[in-house]
DNA sequence: TAGCACTCTGTTATAACGTAACGGCCACGC
DNA sequence: GCGTGGCCGTTACGTTATAACAGAGTGCTA
């Protein structure tokens, strides 16, 4: 297994610009465009690691005036999610930028998200979860999400966010 | 692993009165009220394997003069996922009943959903998953969710639903 | 250079999902 | 009787998400 970054103390600020560059290097690769918009949302959902809601990213984009309708923030979201630059967290109807932006497209993600202060971090679930159950049922999985609530370290140990 | 039931042809009746049965005499030991609402409630997720949403199942009392605003819908939902007799699915925004009434209360729960006919399959994730990546963060799971889509094996084989 | 195709963005409107809050009803126990 | 507590009915609203169409920019090509 990797290592589930997003609670330990890291440089950040190495962490954003790692992602923005594996972002725009995937980008040119594949012919897809990271436009303005685009490039501003995933900067937005990499300055920490929580789970941020596509209003509230809309309401980030709003005050900078690059857009405040609700298919503004959607269409970026789904743009990042596609290219695997952000996932959805479904039990939060959030998404977070991807902390792997390095590994292999549409890789198998699972969340480790502390309710108390809200961060989310990303595991490589590098084998599929559920495998012998789903063979068992004769049952092809295609995509598969691992959402874990609970409590993380620094809240564990009672200092809260 | 257990038996992912809900794709294989199996006895449904059976399937739906042990599931009532168990609910029920949950009910008696814990000294929870299976009312007449709920119980119907649950009767309506029971009457397939797939997920129904909260309005769907509103629709459905509703036609039966059971309450048609959504609260009631929800507060029914609440209390039998709270009661560990039915589940969420968090991708769908949607609920099923669960096909495990006779495991531990708050077992914890793994899906495995067909996409094409929406049919819903329920194994029982007897190990944590992320647990090896969960200690190695310090982050303590306290309920994780578990949930793959692709198609069952009907689906595959050009049945359809 | 005019016309076309394509993609991205702007906007309106609405659908789908979910909950807070209050009041009434009923059963139960004292 | 009378309070207590749980359940249900209802109003009103908040949050999340999408369909559908219009406009702007880019690049191709004939």
């Amino acid at each position: 297994m990797s290592d589930p970054t997003g609670f330990a103390p890291h440089d950040h600020h190495a962490c954003v610009s790692t992602a923005l560059a594996a972002a725009e290097a995937a980008c040119a690769e594949r012919g897809a465009r990271l436009t303005p918009l685009r490039r501003r949302a995933l900067e937005i959902l990499l300055e920490s690691h929580k789970a941020l809601g596509a209003y509230d990213l809309l309401e980030r984009l709003a005050a900078e005036g690059l857009g405040d309708k609700p298919p503004v923030a959607y269409r970026a979201l789904n743009f990042l999610t596609e290219q695997g630059f952000a996932h959805r967290i479904e039990r939060l109807n959030a998404y977070v930028a991807c902390s792997h932006p390095d590994a292999a497209e549409g890789h198998g993600a699972a969340f480790l998200i502390c309710r108390d202060c809200g961060r989310v971090a990303e595991a490589l679930a590098d084998k599929a979860p559920l495998g012998a159950d789903a063979q068992d049922a004769g049952f092809t999985v295609e995509d598969a999400v691992v959402e874990a609530r609970g409590l993380c370290p620094q809240c564990q140990s009672g200092a809260g966010a």
